[in-house]
RNA sequence: GGCGGCGUAGCCAAGUGGUAAGGCAGAGGUCUGCAAAACCUCUAUUCAGCGGUUCAAAUCCGCUCGCCGCCUCCA
């Protein structure tokens, strides 16, 4: 079946029909560079990320775009508390963008253009707007007049009159109607400003959207992405600004990710119960945190706690576990050839062999269900164990059974790329979980692998008392052993 | 107050008309000198509650309870 995305326009899953054939284009609002990026930027970014990995996966050509806000009163803030130009904050928090996400595994967009880059086509926009009767200049800044679109709110699914009684708008002397957004803003002595019809100023948050959209993607674009908080206002007024200078409909599909919780309410700079992408990724490994993300549908809330991402973890590490066991059979015996027939597998290969048939069919299908990653991940920790039972279960490694292993772990490959997980050697990313948890135990590696040894000279001269003593004490600190054919290993509980 | 969402096992989480995926945790078993890992089996007669529609409801409708979001900068 086809690609079906949830668009907050209608409020219904529709199936994707793309503007141009075999193409697809997608805006994603990026962030306001005053600040490092909280878990709730990582979602988001997170989230769109795998949706254009997903639609190239798919087959179209897909031009991505995705801002920066570099011009903003936050970041004016900023520098003035810093006593710094804005250009230095703003370039300082870009670059802590681009290095959290790096961390997370994100694909470069398209296009990551700055507001700041597009002046122009912001000022062409609202000279537009203004001959149109949409914009009105007031005391050096310009105003979008929401009464003059009559479909302002149809995103949000509000209304006007509603709005305007509510309290909490606050009535501003230079605007017609309390409603209406700044286009343009005059700057005051010593902000940064641009040199415009209506003087020196610099542009109103919404305005760039739309320039840098139509710029990259046309009057007319698929998708337009965001955290659900954007809906209203920001998308609203993008709405407003560039269907009412285009004259025609400005985006086809609205993706509108939820939010990270803490203790079930919404993570914000206000209520300041928020944890930075690099305070997290201190303790956390960074596919931990992609795959505890994905691992939830991206329009429900995701409830960030210390036992989830455990969890999350707990789940990776199978995964992994799995890969590198199939790793190191593979390495040793190279693969060939195709899926093998049926008939010539063993029994405890036929279960495997059925799994993979319907691996991708059924990842394709949870994708294609509005981006169904959890639904997913399922298909894939099926697979794991169907992988983990005919390793289990085999002893002779044929040409037939490596083909069928190669098979497995092509899968995981093939959809790593996808959803941007898999991507580290499984033995030196479970070798590097291992090092960051031995980090927290109260004892050395030396010191383990020393007592190792002497436990595996008391197990020689059959001391199974002193063999256990030591391997209960090393339990005790954390450290569980891992006996096999080839030796003793160990891990971090 | 207006608009919207959610409530599925101990925890996380899919499933939106056809008889409850998956993960974590837990219990028993196989393996093991004993363990661990891995594998096998088990763990929701039931989807917040109450009514209704239907041959059939976690899924649709109504009401109730609880939680959350947007309405102000916010991913």
């Amino acid at each position: 079946m086809a690609l079906r995305v949830y668009n907050t326009f209608t409020g219904e899953k529709e199936i994707f029909v793309p503007l141009q054939p075999g193409k697809a284009g997608m805006y994603v609002c990026g962030v306001t560079v005053y600040d490092y990026c909280h878990i709730g930027h990582a979602r988001a970014n997170i989230v769109f990320d795998v949706i254009f990995r997903y639609l190239k996966y798919a087959g179209y050509d897909v031009t991505y775009v995705r801002n920066y806000t570099d011009i903003d009163d936050k970041i004016i803030n900023r520098a003035n508390q810093e006593g710094v130009d804005f250009r230095t904050i703003a370039d300082r928090y870009i670059q802590a963008f681009d290095e959290d996400m790096d961390r997370l595994g994100l694909e470069k967009p398209t296009v990551e253009p700055k507001a700041t880059d597009h002046i122009a086509g912001i000022i062409a926009i609202i000279e537009t707007l203004v001959a149109k009767g949409h914009a009105y200049e007031s005391e050096g800044d310009v105003y979008y007049a929401v009464e003059t679109f009559p479909e302002y709110l149809k995103l949000s699914g509000r209304n006007l009159e509603e709005m305007l009684a509510g309290a909490r708008v606050e009535i501003g002397e230079k605007k017609r109607n309390p409603m209406d957004f700044a286009l343009w803003k005059g700057s005051k002595p010593g902000e940064p400003f641009w040199e415009s019809p209506w003087g020196q100023g610099r542009p109103g948050w919404h305005i760039e959207c739309s320039a840098m959209s139509m710029e990259f993607l046309g009057k007319t674009f698929d998708f337009h992405g965001g955290g659900k908080d954007l809906v209203f206002p920001h998308h609203e007024n993008e709405i407003a600004q560039s269907e009412a200078a285009n004259g025609c409909r400005f985006v086809r599909y609205w993706l509108h990710n939820g939010f990270v919780n803490i203790n079930s309410e919404k993570m914000s700079k206000s209520l300041g119960n928020f944890f930075t992408i690099r305070t997290v990724l201190e303790k956390y490994d960074p596919e931990t945190l992609r795959f505890f993300i994905l691992s939830a549908h991206y329009r429900s809330p995701i409830d960030f706690s210390d036992q989830n991402l455990d969890d999350a973890l707990s789940g990776l590490e199978r995964i992994y576990s799995c890969l590198a066991a199939l790793d190191e059979v593979l390495h040793a015996n190279p693969a060939s050839g195709d899926l093998p027939a049926l008939e010539t597998l063993p029994e405890a290969g036929l279960e495997l062999h059925e799994k993979l048939l319907q691996a991708v069919p059924r990842f394709v299908e949870a994708m294609d269900d509005d981006f169904n990653t959890a639904l997913a991940l399922g298909v894939l920790f099926e697979t794991v164990r169907a992988t983990n039972r005919f390793l289990a279960e085999t002893k002779e490694f044929g040409p037939v059974v490596i083909a069928l292993l190669a098979h497995a772990r092509h899968l995981f490959t093939e959809t790593g790329t996808v959803l941007g997980l898999f991507g580290n050697n499984p033995a030196e990313w479970l070798e590097g979980i291992k090092a960051a948890k031995a980090v927290q135990v109260d004892i050395s590696a030396e010191e383990i692998e020393r007592l190792i040894v002497e436990r595996a000279e008391a197990r020689k001269a059959k001391d199974f008392k002193r063999g256990d003593e030591i391997r209960d004490l090393l339990l005790e600190k954390g450290i569980q052993l891992l006996d096999s054919a080839q030796g003793t290993t160990w891990n971090v509980k």
